[in-house]
DNA sequence: GGGAGTAGGTCAGATCCCGTCCTATATCAG
DNA sequence: CTGATATAGGACGGGATCTGACCTACTCCC
C-alpha cells in the first residue's frame, strides 16, 4: 500500500497550507520517521517539498521542474472541466489543441456522477456575453481528439455549406482552431482525398474502431494548410480601423496595431462576421473610424438604429 | 522506484488510446508480467483499467468512482491554468470557489518556466469580448485563497470607494463571488470588526505568516452575508426590459424572464454598471425596449452616437 | 535555555517485488 | 476450424525494500 500512501501524501501537500510531520503521520497511519522518508522519496521523484524548520514549521509542496500529478477533489475536477469547456468554445490562441487534449484526458477519467454537473454548468449557461455565433459541442471535440490520438476511423453526418447532408467515413488527421471555429482535417475514405470539416456541422459522430495507418499530408504544417484552404474558400472580412486611444494590451490582442500619434493608432484585423468585428470594437470603449470594409459601416449604423429605437421608449 | 513506474503507467494510460501490454512493458522497462501486476494494483486503488481482449487489444483507463491523479504535460498544464484564470475573471455560478481552489493548487506546483507562458496568454490577451470593467488579478485570488486555507493573517493596501487608501491587517475568512466581482470577507484587526473588501481594490498583498484562530461569523452563511451587505451598500441598477424575441436559454441566463406573448418577453435583471447591461442586451441581437432604469436610455443613446460617428467616415 | 519542529543515520525483521515459468481464455483473420 | 495474438492469473524463489524504534544534530521562536 505504499503507492496509495504516497498519493494521499501528495494530495495533502497540494493543499495550500503547511503540514507538520506529526499530523501527516497521524493521517497516513504511519510513524513520523516513515513520513520523513516518504517526503524524501517525493523529492527524489523531482517534486520539491519545502520544509520550514523550528517550532510551528511544516512541509509544503512547491513548484519544481516537473508537473506533479494533480490530485483533485470532485468540485475542483468539475471546475477544471467547465473551464476547459468554455476555453474550447472560445479558443485562446496558441493553446487551442492543448486545451482540448487536457479536456479529453479529464473526460476520459471523470467519474460519471460529476459528468452531469459539468454538463449542466458548462453547457446550458452562457457565462460570456458572446456575439451570436456558431457553438461547438465540447464533447464532439474530445471525441475527435481521442480518435486522432488513437488513430481511429470515424463516421459522421456532415451538413455541407449548402444545407445538404451526407454520411462521411474519415481518417482523422488533426484538429485546427482557426478564427473562432474548429476544423477537422482528415482523409475522406469515399472521396479518397483530404477534406476539411467544420466541426459544428458534424453530427452523429462515432468511432468505428478500425485502426488506421498514419498518412502523410500533402503540406508540411497542418494548421497552415487548413488556414490557407479556408481563406481561399470562406469569405472573411479584412478590416482597417483608426482607434482614438493609446495602444493597450487589450488592443494588441485584436490584431496588428500600429501607433499613429500619442492618442491614436491603426488596427488591422480580420473576422468571419461583421457582428464579431462590431462588438470587439464597441467593447474597447473608445472612439474609432472604419476605413474598411464598407459593409461594416452599414452594420454599425444598423446597430446604432436598434439602440436608438430601444431608448426611444 | 515502484511509485515512479506507477505514475508513468498512469500517465500513459491517460492518453486517449489503447496500449498493448507489450508496449507498456517496453516503455516502463519491466517484464510483461509486472505490467499486468501494476495494472492489477491500479484497479485495487480504485482506478478502473479496461482491457479489450483478443488480437489488437490493449489497456485503457476509464472513468471510475474516484478521480485518479491527473498527469499533465507542460502544455496541458498551461491550458488548464489559463482556463481557470479566465474562469476566475468570469465566474460561473456555483463553482467560483472551486475554480479558485483548483487554480491555487495548480499555481502552487506549476513549474516556473510555465508561469510566464500562463501570464502572457491568460493575462495580456482578453480572449472574450468583455465590457470594460474591473479586472481581478487571478494571482491575488490564489494568494488570498491560500491564506484562507492556511489560516494566515494578511496585510494589504486598500483603496476605498472614495479613493482614499489605507493599510489593512485582516484575518481572512472566506472569498465570495457576487455579481461580476470577487470579495474578501475578513476580520479587520485594527477596526476589530468584520469587513468586506472588493478584491480588485486590494494592492500590495502579503501573507504575514501569523497563524490565526478560527472565528465565528455573526451570520450563518458567508455568501448570503456578503451579498446582503453589498446590496444595502453598493449602488446597483435594477433593469426591466421588454425583448422582442421568444424565450431562449441565453436569455434565461441573464435574469428573471417572463413571456408576454409568442414573440416577446419581459426581462428583469440587475447589474453594477450600465455598460454591462447595454452589452448583454445588444449581444442578444433582437429588438428591445427599456422600461427601467432611465439612465440606461442615455447610455444606449451615447453608444448609438459613438457608432454613428464611427460609421460617418 | 527549553520546547517543538525538521534532518538524517543505523539496524533488524518483516514484507513485497520481480522475473520466469506455467495454463486458461477471448477475439480476429484467413 | 485453426493459428496468432492479446489479456488473466497461479506458483515460486531470490533479492530488494520498506518500516518502526532507536539515536543525534540543527533551527527557530517564545
Amino acid at each position: 500500500m505504499t503507492e496509495s500512501r504516497l498519493l494521499s501524501l501528495l494530495s495533502l501537500l497540494q493543499t495550500p497550507r503547511e503540514w507538520p510531520g506529526g499530523e501527516l503521520a497521524e493521517r497516513l497511519g504511519v510513524s513520523r520517521r516513515t513520513v520523513r522518508r516518504d517526503i524524501e522519496r517525493l523529492r527524489a521523484l523531482g517534486y520539491p517539498v519545502e520544509a520550514t524548520m523550528g517550532a510551528d514549521g511544516g512541509y509544503r509542496l512547491v513548484a519544481g521542474t516537473a508537473m506533479p500529478p494533480l490530485l483533485l477533489d470532485d468540485e475542483e475536477a468539475v471546475a477544471i472541466a467547465v473551464g476547459l469547456s468554455t476555453a474550447a468554445r472560445h479558443p485562446v490562441q496558441g493553446i487551442e489543441e492543448a486545451s482540448v487534449r487536457a479536456l479529453a484526458k479529464l473526460e476520459q477519467v471523470l467519474p460519471a456522477r460529476l459528468r452531469y454537473r459539468v454538463r449542466s454548468l458548462g453547457g446550458a449557461t452562457v457565462p460570456i456575453p458572446g456575439v451570436p455565433g456558431p457553438e461547438v459541442d465540447p464533447e464532439q471535440l474530445t471525441t475527435l481528439a481521442a480518435a486522432v490520438a488513437n488513430r481511429e476511423r470515424v463516421r459522421f453526418a456532415y451538413r455541407a455549406h449548402d444545407g445538404s447532408t451526407s454520411t462521411r467515413l474519415v481518417d482523422p488527421h488533426r484538429m485546427v482552431a482557426a478564427g473562432r471555429q474548429w476544423y477537422l482535417l482528415g482523409h475522406d475514405r469515399d472521396r479518397d482525398d483530404w477534406r476539411i470539416f467544420r466541426i459544428d456541422r458534424i453530427a452523429d459522430l462515432h468511432a468505428t474502431g478500425a485502426r488506421i495507418a498514419p498518412r502523410d499530408l500533402p503540406a508540411e504544417d497542418a494548421a497552415a494548410y487548413v488556414t490557407e484552404k479556408l481563406y481561399s474558400l470562406a469569405p472573411t472580412y479584412e478590416a482597417v480601423i483608426t482607434l482614438h486611444t493609446p495602444v493597450t494590451e487589450a488592443i494588441r490582442g485584436l490584431g496588428e496595431v500600429a501607433p499613429i500619434s500619442e492618442g491614436t493608432c491603426r488596427l488591422r484585423t480580420h473576422a468571419d462576421t461583421l457582428d464579431w468585428l462590431a462588438f470587439r470594437l464597441l467593447a474597447l470603449g473608445c472612439e474609432f473610424e472604419v476605413h474598411e470594409p464598407a459593409e461594416l459601416n452599414a452594420r454599425l449604423l444598423a446597430l446604432a438604429a436598434r439602440l436608438t429605437r430601444a431608448a426611444a421608449q
